[in-house]
DNA sequence: AGTGGGACGCTTTTT
DNA sequence: GCGTCCCACT
């Protein structure tokens, strides 16, 4: 270890919670001042690590609590790293600067909000409400959304403001043929738009922080002073902006600490950069570097298979995990070809369902796929056989209609300027406004320079509405008012309670006999309750908006349903890893876009998934797979071929099937050993060799004959179903 | 103002 | 094949 840097006195015992640590994971956390970088292999205890390091600096006296500030990219990160830190610490963890980089960033951004032209009580929008404004601004430039679809420009934005680009510092070559070069334009009223509306999207959050950091000398100091020490989580997945923010303020005291794994970069899309983990060295000068390689997850062969597999990416910075456990011994990683898709279904919840039969507990078993559409075919799968699942990620609590409606309804009475809002709510429940009464409110609202609020107001007063929807309007302006006032004397709680009532929305959802109208009314109770939590309004939108989220998926015996991305972090018994073709994955949409970037990218997203288990992974492909309307044939994904054939079992449809006493198309080659089990598999034996221009039958396809011959994979010319490609192992020779 | 039907598109997603 | 979004019709 460097003596000099580390300031703990050699001669002192450790402390009880560093003798629980490796030597590796000891030298992290005891490599308190200057930069570090920890590379963290999966499994190896980085958050052990980042928690223990926290709890260090503060046992030791380095930092008071507010002095550290922590990052991590998700809710979920940060609140594990309170807990954890709190019960080292022997009491909750209070007054620590630790979150997301969103939530830091609004945090901060509220005491300085007046220096980027908006009040302290700005609106966080989220991304629906973003992109309502943005077509509004679009509409407004007259740009044909049909031509030039606002989502993509959302995106350009975002990715704009990903790289701590303000509409000021765009260079003048950032204009892309999108809307005849008027992105610029389009991104500067946007942006112009959301402080008229005093609302920040994510992305300006910090966006505005770094450019106060970088312009303003004072606020740059004042958070100088304030933090000892930097600690930041996921950092392989940080964008430019989140590493601009970090870097200027660990220039202070330099004593920064980031924690990834380069091997686990799997956000690229949405702004990461990978370099920023592989220049650490080069940006933060006498870095230190520890490597954390001890896996205590995973079986030997799941680590030899992902090892093997992640070896193909190059421009890595090289990190070999080996086993830590004393049980590391295990089975090899099986790999099942199918037939098709319903096969694959089949066989996985045939698979779960025996392994529940053999005790084991349903909440360590997890099927993750490429994309969230493909859960679909196994949840069916596993209705029919009864076995609970979940499905995780899918809507969050506060993305349901009925929890942003009564979030706008909030957001009216909090800030009466924000018309995102207000136009939300205005007709829910119907109050029989529609695009007349709509258009005339804009036109008050913008000759009158004026919130949409007022605007309605004065139409109601000077008889520019009519009839109903001006008794209507009239109403819910004059109860807006009571409910401001309610909320005032007596609290925001029973002014939200009051105002749903009131204001007919959840007469709305009691009168409404669809199926989902109870959970919605219950949903709002929830809200109404978790309002009771926060001390003032604004807090808690600030929570919605921030931190909010499903709650209802938590805990019980069930088998988790997610995507690759949503599986990061998490760890269980038993991997299925499906749908691993050509196409599938490696995604053919991120090798088009992204050529051996998005390969590579795809590669980490498999060694994800693989390193996600601690005893079984079942990776498996189907040879025809139906996608939308259509069978599609597709061969294996590379990354079969990847894994190391000493870590591997194979096994074939028919093989199981046999096996599983059921009946399977006859399309497998038969098995060369007549043992073939489950258990103890042989690769399917190669059919003769077809050649070029021979007639072939496949299953599905019929009659054909050969085009091409590419090692196993055939161009065929069927007689019917016309060219595809397939692996020689699917046909026939006739 | 509400609804019905046709066109479209369809990777990953946190905050 | 399915969900959603938008427009046109009523």
């Amino acid at each position: 270890m460097d003596g000099t840097r580390s300031s703990v006195s050699e001669s002192e015992p450790p402390a009880d919670y560093l003798s629980r640590l490796n030597q590796e994971q000891r030298d992290a956390v005891e490599t308190v001042d200057g930069p570090l970088l920890v590379l963290a292999g999966a499994g190896t205890g980085k958050t052990r690590v980042l928690t223990t390091r926290f709890a260090h600096i503060l046992l030791t006296k380095r930092a008071f609590p507010n002095q550290v500030l922590a990052v991590t990219f998700t809710n979920k990160a940060a609140r594990e790293m309170r807990e954890r830190v709190g019960a080292m610490l022997g009491r909750p963890a209070e007054g620590l600067w630790l979150g997301t980089f969103h939530a830091l960033c609004a945090r901060m951004l509220r005491r300085h909000a007046e220096l980027v032209g908006l009040t302290s009580g700005f609106t966080i929008l989220d991304a629906d409400d973003q992109l309502r404004l943005l077509k509004q601004v679009m509409d407004a430039a007259r740009v044909d959304a049909k031509r030039w679809p606002p989502q993509a420009l959302m995106g350009q934005i975002q990715r704009f403001k990903d790289r701590g680009l303000t509409p000021a510092r765009l260079g003048p070559n950032e204009e892309s043929e999108f809307a005849n070069g008027r992105v610029g334009e389009l991104y500067a009223a946007y942006q112009a738009r959301l402080v008229a509306l005093n609302a920040a999207d994510f992305g300006d959050l910090l966006l505005y922080m770094t450019e106060l950091l970088r312009t303003r000398e004072d606020v740059l100091a004042l958070y100088h002073q304030m933090f000892r020490y930097v600690l930041v989580d996921e950092y392989q997945d940080t964008n430019v902006v989140q590493y601009l923010w970090l870097r200027l303020l660990a220039q202070g005291h330099r004593n920064i600490c980031c924690v990834g794994d380069d091997d686990q970069s799997i956000y690229s899309w949405r702004g990461a950069e990978v370099e920023n983990i592989l220049r650490f060295e080069k940006d933060f000068v006498g870095a230190r570097i520890v490597r954390l390689e001890r896996n205590y997850r995973s079986t030997e062969p799941i680590l030899a298979a992902a090892a093997a597999l992640i070896a193909h990416n190059e421009g890595r910075l090289g990190k070999t995990l080996r086993s830590g456990r004393e049980d590391a011994a295990g089975d090899p990683v099986q790999i099942l070809s199918f037939w098709d898709s319903d096969e694959e279904g089949r066989m996985v919840g045939d698979r779960i369902a025996a392994l529940r039969q053999e005790g084991h507990s349903l909440a360590e078993i997890a099927i993750l796929v490429r994309a969230g559409f493909q859960t679909r075919a196994f949840e069916e799968r596993l209705i029919t056989l009864g076995i609970p699942y979940r499905v995780v990620g899918g809507l969050r609590f506060y993305e349901r209609a009925e929890i942003r409606d009564a979030i706008a309804y909030m957001r009216v009475l909090h800030q009466p300027s924000d018309d995102l809002a207000f136009e939300r709510i205005i007709n829910v429940p119907r109050r029989g406004v529609g695009d007349v009464a709509m258009r005339a409110m804009h036109l008050a609202s913008q000759t009158e320079k004026v919130p949409l609020t007022v605007a309605a107001e004065r139409l109601v007063a000077s008889g520019g509405l009519k009839g109903r929807v001006r008794e209507a309007v009239g109403e819910l302006m004059r109860s807006f008012a009571r409910w401001r006032e309610l909320s005032a004397r007596e609290g925001h709680v029973l002014a939200l309670a009051t105002m749903l009532d009131e204001s007919g929305y959840t007469g709305m959802w009691q009168q409404d006999k669809s199926p989902e109208a109870p959970g919605r009314l219950d949903n709002l109770k929830e809200l109404v309750r978790a309002l009771a939590d926060f001390e003032t309004l604004g807090g808690f939108l600030d929570h919605v908006s921030l931190v909010m989220e499903n709650e209802e998926n938590a805990g019980g015996e069930r088998v988790s349903l997610m995507t690759l991305h949503g599986a990061k972090g998490l760890e269980f018994d038993s991997v299925f890893l499906p749908g691993w073709e050509e196409g599938v994955f490696p995604n053919q949409r991120a090798m088009d876009e992204n050529g051996n970037k998005g390969l590579e990218e795809e590669r980490r997203l498999a060694y994800v998934g693989l390193t996600r288990a601690r005893r079984r992974a079942f990776v498996s492909h189907a040879a025809n797979r139906r996608i939308y309307a259509n069978w599609q044939t597709s061969i294996p994904s590379r990354f079969i071929d990847e894994l190391p054939e000493a870590h591997v079992a194979q096994s074939g449809s028919q093989a199981l099937a046999r096996e599983q006493r059921l009946t399977a198309p006859a399309v497998f080659p038969v098995v060369a050993r007549r043992n073939a089990a489950w258990e103890q598999p042989a690769r399917p034996a190669r059919p003769d060799k077809i050649p070029v221009g021979g007639r072939v039958f496949h299953q599905k396809f019929g009659y054909g004959t050969v085009t091409t011959v590419d090692d196993d994979r055939l161009d065929i010319e069927f007689d019917v179903a016309g060219a595809k490609r397939v692996l020689d192992r699917f046909v026939e020779k006739v």
